[in-house]
DNA sequence: TAGATTGTTAATCGATTAACAATC
DNA sequence: TAGATTGTTAATCGATTAACAATC
């Protein structure tokens, strides 16, 4: 079975999320050399990743069916059928992510919200209810919720993911800044802010050295 | 000279955070198979990446000086002298990262926002000044500011992204759905949350085939 | 047709892992 | 000393890029 690498998988949304503007202006075929212009890509490395999940293939001379490519791109992510998920701290940054109407056409549901504060719990956010953390096993049970979205703080979140897990969920998506411990049968994906601001910094410092260094 | 990956430079931050988390138990000398089974890399890896940035070489046997370590980590990462930056739009999310309290210690600075909502120029979030977006040029120019977070929605991301760039900012940490066209010269990171989701489905559903498929 | 773009196959490049002598 | 861990050097692995015949 073919097998994709994270970088691979993440380039996916980009695609499809440039496909649909592209439908959106009228665009019903584009090329590789396109895209690759647009997206910062190689037009190789665009050509390899849609033949990988498309079922057409491109049209010599022509490019790829826009419409087509949207179909077979929302399929391979799921986006056709979405997952619950529930979202475990319902602070700022979960309020925001609550509050964040993509998810839903994202293949992501969030159900519910559940935070350790009593001001918060059976409270609304977004019309999504908040509960307290006491039913959060239950609830996970119940439903057979296999998603959860961690933006409790750090110094919780592990606590919190033992919870989780022992509860039966398969996969967290980890707001949280901290490498979360867990058995292997769990998948974690991190958004690591941290991580992140120091690519940005470290590629800003070496292309400052390029110009005037 | 060494050039490093954005995989590489991310895993620093995660290095640095377990680091501070060792010292604060009392822990002074890390190996790296410890390190190993508490990240998930490889012993391997860790020691690569570890003496790509310390001045010390590990002691056999032993392993590595925390407090030396998270020094040359803090000097790697630019956390001792941290960028001032801006942030471009104070909805939710950008409220979230306003009030986040994290990204002093990180080497940044939020310095101020700015918003094209009338109801929240003037006002503070967090102890910030938001201003009205007619202001942002200057303020950019005005204070040499070079980076800056665009938390904007994405149907204005591009247009805000252009007014930075003719302001002078070269680093865009950019958490708008979209890819940004920028000149080279200017750094992008995304925080791309369709994309870390699609990585998080997608290994999920790859565990449950293994596991009862 | 001519020529742009496709998909495929081979080459390159770089990151990670493996092997192992050096060390305290 | 013995043995765990180090840093270094070589091997592997996988992702991306290059080359190119096929196609409309």
């Amino acid at each position: 079975m073919k097998t994709f690498s994270d970088n691979q998988l993440g380039r996916y949304p980009v695609y499809l999320r440039l496909f649909k503007e592209l439908l959106e202006e009228g665009t019903l075929v584009v090329s590789s050399p396109y895209l690759a212009a647009k997206l910062g890509y190689s037009e190789e490395l665009i050509r390899k990743d849609l033949q990988a999940v498309c079922r057409e293939s491109g049209r010599p001379r022509k490019g790829r069916s826009v419409i087509d490519t949207i179909a077979d791109l929302e399929q391979f992510l799921g986006y056709s059928k979405p997952e619950t998920a529930i979202l475990v701290g319902a602070g700022n940054l979960g309020g925001a992510l609550l509050r964040f109407p993509g998810f839903a056409q994202h293949g992501l549901n969030i159900d519910a919200a559940f935070d350790a504060s009593y001001a918060l719990s059976g409270k609304q956010i977004a019309g999504k209810n908040v509960y307290s953390m006491a039913v959060l096993p239950g609830y996970i049970k119940e439903r057979g919720i296999k998603i959860a979205v961690l933006t409790v703080p750090g110094d919780a979140a592990q606590e919190v993911a033992d919870t989780l897990v022992k509860a039966g969920i398969e996969a967290i998506w980890n707001f949280a800044p901290l490498t979360l411990d867990v058995p292997s049968d769990v998948t974690v994906e991190n958004i690591d802010l941290a991580s992140s601001l120091a690519v940005l910094c470290h590629r800003m410092q070496e292309k400052r050295g390029k110009n005037h260094g």
